[in-house]
DNA sequence: CGTATATCAGATTGACTGAGATAG
DNA sequence: CCTATCTCAGTCAATCTGATATAC
């Protein structure tokens, strides 16, 4: 049994298949430099929304992310436990907990940032500074149109 | 809170990130239409790789798709009771269960096959025929340079 | 009273681990 | 005796559901 050729051509030609397979490989480079530091990719996310547009209630971050409620309390509470964010609650709605990004989160992420680009410099290794260009401006055109049909 | 603005620019920046999401929603896309055929996606992965490659045994089918053997032996089971592959043992070396793709099982993939590109036609719906291309080649070359580094 | 937010416990799923049975 | 294949039981992590407490 030759196994040389690898993966079979007929799965190959489709560009979904592709996606998800470089996707797969994107997501697991990163998961494990986060989680040598005792992170997640939600973790990222979450301090990555709070750095783009400042304080959320996590009804908001889950809304923004897509992620689910009663995930946001479990991430939201582990970033604050490592210093990463406040929480106080809104004084107008006092069912809403305000989650603030604290200078130690802003460093942290900011070192998470330069992981994502490491990882992401291996994964597209083989792609020329302007095949990376084409490749983003594909793919921005492709996340555009998802949530449609 | 404006939530219009979506998802954190500087997460979308990373060309990473995007390649998760849209090889995310494409997987999704797939394992949708599968579970109404009551499959899943390792299912059709090894469906494909009998049709390309010919019967294999079990622990090629692992090998050549990179999923876990002890995995494998259920997927194939599931096939076996679909009536899409006959398992026989290799009179060469008894320790080898010898999986065949079936008629009924050429059939099966071809609708599912059919199923993937209409998933693929709505995910990649933004793109022109030529962007689809470009995009295609580009994930091509990703993809020969993973797992290197 | 009905709805929204946050939180928690548990179900579900996919991927992986370890051990045993059979064969080389 | 050691290794390879197949199989099963169980673990682990990520995701999602349901229920509860509090506030509007």
């Amino acid at each position: 049994m030759d196994l040389s050729t690898g993966r079979p051509p007929s799965l190959l030609g489709l560009s979904t298949y592709l996606l998800s397979l470089t996707g797969k490989a994107a997501r697991a480079g990163l998961a494990e430099r986060l989680a040598a530091r005792g992170l997640r990719l939600w973790h990222m996310a979450t301090l990555a929304a709070l750095a783009d547009f400042g304080p959320h209630a996590q009804r908001d971050l889950a809304t923004r992310l897509a992620m689910d409620p009663s995930d946001v309390a479990k991430v939201v509470d582990e970033l604050a436990v490592a210093g990463y964010v406040d929480r106080s609650r809104d004084p107008g709605d006092r069912r809403r907990v305000a989650v603030t990004l604290t200078d130690s989160g802003r460093t942290a992420l900011a070192e998470l940032d330069a992981d994502a680009r490491r990882v992401q410099d291996e994964i597209l290794a083989p792609l020329s500074r302007e095949d990376r260009l084409r490749l983003h401006t594909l793919l921005r055109k492709v996340y555009g149109g998802l949530g449609r049909s």
